[in-house]
DNA sequence: GCACACTTCGCACAAAGGTGGTATTGCGGG
DNA sequence: CCCGCAATACCACCTTTGTGCGAAGTGTGC
């Protein structure tokens, strides 16, 4: 059986272009065609598509809040960024809002199609710019700052523990050291990060 | 000119037949042949790949270690990992460490070469699953977790001035209540929560 | 050998955090 | 109108955390 898939697209000219490209594909099926968020939300429980192409700039509801709602209403929807901004805040709030796939407009429409098909086999179909571009986040991510490098290994061992919330107490019991020792590693940290608190210590070493 | 490639790869049979596909495509020219991290790393500045392929079960140096080290030595490398190891370890070591890309080994010859071609063209080919990997992870990103809905407006702007690693003296001040009104909100989100610290309580609220 | 960094342990005290109550006020829904 | 929730506030008590000061054993490097 086809792919049900539906389209949300504001601009006229474009949405019927894709819907036809869509169309022509006998794997796919065209089941909704949308203007905006609102009368998408609306049926989509009744058309079930299982890929949606969903613009950002929509009027009313905006592409990305109704990924949001989409995920929340029909949690098997798929979705598809398909858009002209290029954004890293688009791009972020997009994914985490729940899309699976992010091509930008001037992917043709065969590419079009085959990202449908690659979203609907369990890949995430993405212009080759913003893959890159998730890829750069994943690089920022976890990238303890520098300061970590004063510390030596027991302090980061120690520090670890905090991270996870745990007591004085606990920690000492857990690295089999005493519990003064635990202080003294604390101390020992603090002043080289120039902190004087568990939560501050964090935020320095993991920023966000 | 062609891109120049280099192929890290100790299984002698995939190695050559990743070689010979590379090798007949004339856009592009191997320049180098390795079957361990430590060959290749002494020769990366000699052969002045554009592009590497790594495998990652490497004796001696991993392949992992070896992309750190080779962005170490020469930033403009890119790499692009193909490998049997599709867990997510593997994956997101090795994107941190600094490949751009990341192949598991059913691809097939000509989607090697289209692969190299995409990743130096400045995007980041990566196998379907291992893209949805990606982004699987950027929804578990900041993705505040369910139980910040049982808190109230107020609990949750306190939490926040927590998060920021403020003392309750200061939070006070900067809501302008008391000191015990601001005692009273930590303990009722706490309660709210099952938990009894701060580091409990975001790490609860705010996982990673 | 000596200096230096790392790890370990101790004690004491002050500051901050967490917990047990109790109480008042204002606001919205049944 | 009354109930319950949210927000405010206070007190008392105990635990945890942060910090000042001291010290001993280990290993590395000059």
């Amino acid at each position: 059986m086809p792919i049900r898939v539906s389209v949300v697209e504001d601009d006229a000219i474009l949405g019927e272009a894709m819907t036809d490209a869509l169309g022509d594909d006998p794997a796919l099926e065209v089941v909704g065609r949308h203007t905006d968020g609102g009368s998408f939300l609306r049926l989509l429980e009744a058309e079930a598509p299982d890929v949606v192409l969903m613009d950002i700039n929509l009027p009313g509801i905006n592409g990305i809040e109704a990924v949001r709602r989409a995920k929340a209403l029909r949690p098997a929807t798929q979705l598809l960024m398909c858009t002209v901004q290029d954004d890293d805040d688009s791009l972020f709030e997009a994914l985490c809002a729940g899309a699976t796939g992010y091509l930008v407009k001037d992917a043709d429409p065969a590419q079009v199609v085959s990202a449908v098909k690659e979203l609907h086999a369990g890949g995430s179909p993405m212009s080759p710019g913003i893959a890159r571009r998730v890829i750069a986040f994943l690089h920022r991510q976890r990238a303890p700052s520098a300061e970590i490098m004063l510390l030596t290994g027991r302090e980061r061992e120690v520090l670890e523990q905090l991270a996870q919330g745990y007591r004085y107490k606990e920690i000492a019991h857990r690295l089999g050291v005493s519990m003064d020792t635990v202080r003294t590693h604390v101390r020992n940290l603090y002043d080289k990060l120039q902190v004087s608190s568990r939560t501050d210590a964090l935020n320095k070493l993991y920023p966000r």
